[in-house]
DNA sequence: CTCCTTCGATACAGACCTGTCTGTAGCATA
DNA sequence: TATGCTACAGACAGGTCTGTATCGAAGGAG
C-alpha cells in the first residue's frame, strides 16, 4: 500500500479557517450579524477575501457556521458543568442555572447568539435557522433528561417550562437587577419542580 | 379670543405620517428592521421620500416610533384585558398569560418586536433601545402591581420570575408545540405564585 | 387672488454591501 | 524542475443603503 497523503492535504488550512471564524464569531455576537459585513471580517481577521470564500460559500453559510460554533461551545460548557454532578440530576439542574444566571448578569452580555440571530433572519430557509432551531430542539431535549432524573410526573412539559425560563433569562437582561438573576432563577426553577412532582 | 386654528395647524398630515408608520411597522416586524430600507417603506406606503425624512428625521427615529407604537399596542392589549378583571388580580394574571399564550402560539408569529430590535441593535445610544428598555421597566412594574394583588411575600421579585416567563415565551416559539404554549405558561405562572406564597 | 405649507416625483451623492476576478508568492510533493 | 494547492493583495462589478436637493402641484388662509 502507498502511504498515500503524508497526514492531512493541508497543513496549516484549518488556522485559516478558524482564524476566520474566530473573528467573525467575535463581531458578529457583539455588533449583530447584519451590521458586520464581510470586508470587516477579512480585515479584522487579516485574511484575504478569497480565503474567506473559499472556506465559507457565502456569508450565509459563514453565519451558520458562526452559529454551529456558538452551538458547541454552548454544550461543551454545559457537558462540563454536567460532569460535576453526576447521578444527581437536581445538583446538576441547580449548577446549569447557576453558571446561565452568571453569564447573564455580566454586563456585557449580548444574548443568545441562537436568539439574536433568529431575530434577524426571518427567512424560514436560511442556514442559520436550521442550527438555531436544532439547538432549541436539543436544549429541551437535554432538560427531558434532567427532568426525567427528578421523577416528576410529565418530564418532557417540565423540561418546556425550564427551557422558556432559560431562554427568558436571556432576553431579560433589561430588567433584572445587578446580582439578582441566579437566585431569581433558581428560586424560579424550584417552584416548576415543586409544581411538577405534586 | 380669537379661534386661532381651525383645528390642526395642518390638515391631512397626520395621515400621511401614519400611513409611513403603519407600513413601516408591518415590514419591520415582518422581515426585520436592518433588512428593510427606507426606499421601500417609501415604495410600499405610497409616499415620498421626503415626506418621510420630513416626519422621522433618520431611519433610527422611525424604528423609534416603530417600537413606540408597538409598546402602545401591547399596552391597549394588556388595559383592556385587565379591565375584564376588576379587583381580581389571579383571575387577571390568568387572562393575561392566556392571551400571550395565545399569540405566541399563532404559526406566523414572529417575536416580540422590542426584544428583535434590540437583538438587532447594539449600540446603548441607539433611540430605540431606550423605547425598548422602558417597555421592560413597564413589564416588570405592571406585573408587581398584580402580585400586589395576590398578598405574596415579594411582589417585585415574583413580577421578575413572570416578566422572565413571558418573555421566554416571545422567544421559545421553536419549541412549543402546537397548542402548548398557553397552559404551559398558566402552569408555570401558577407554580411561581404558590412558592412565592410559601 | 396671493401666500404658505405640505405633498409627490425624481435625481443625486457618497458610502457600503456581497461576491468575482486577476495576479503573485510560498511550499510540498512527484 | 514541474505541478498543485493555498494563501495574500487588490481592483472591480452591480446593487443597495441613508440622506439631500430641486422641482412643481394642490389646497386652505388671509
Amino acid at each position: 500500500m502507498a502511504k498515500h497523503i503524508t497526514n492531512a492535504p493541508t497543513p496549516g488550512t484549518n488556522d485559516v479557517r478558524e482564524r476566520i471564524l474566530e473573528t467573525a464569531s467575535e463581531l458578529f455576537y457583539r455588533r449583530g450579524v447584519r451590521a458586520v459585513g464581510v470586508d470587516l471580517v477579512v480585515e479584522k481577521s487579516g485574511v484575504a477575501k478569497t480565503s474567506l470564500y473559499r472556506h465559507f460559500g457565502t456569508k450565509d453559510d459563514l453565519i451558520a457556521a458562526f452559529l454551529k460554533r456558538e452551538d458547541l461551545d454552548f454544550w461543551s460548557t454545559w457537558d462540563r458543568v454536567r460532569e460535576q454532578h453526576p447521578d444527581d440530576a437536581s445538583a446538576e439542574l441547580d449548577a446549569h442555572f447557576e453558571w446561565i444566571g452568571e453569564r447573564v448578569g455580566r454586563d456585557n452580555y449580548r444574548g443568545c447568539p441562537q436568539i439574536n440571530t433568529v431575530a434577524e433572519f426571518p427567512e424560514s430557509d436560511h442556514p442559520a435557522r436550521k442550527v438555531a432551531e436544532a439547538h432549541m430542539r436539543e436544549l429541551r431535549r437535554r432538560l427531558k433528561t434532567i427532568a426525567e432524573g427528578l421523577a416528576v410526573a410529565a418530564p418532557h412539559r417540565l423540561a418546556g417550562q425550564l427551557a422558556v425560563l432559560i431562554n427568558g433569562a436571556f432576553v431579560s437582561m433589561q430588567l433584572f437587577e445587578p446580582g439578582e438573576a441566579t437566585s431569581l432563577l433558581r428560586d424560579a426553577a424550584h417552584a416548576l419542580i415543586v409544581a411538577s412532582r405534586s
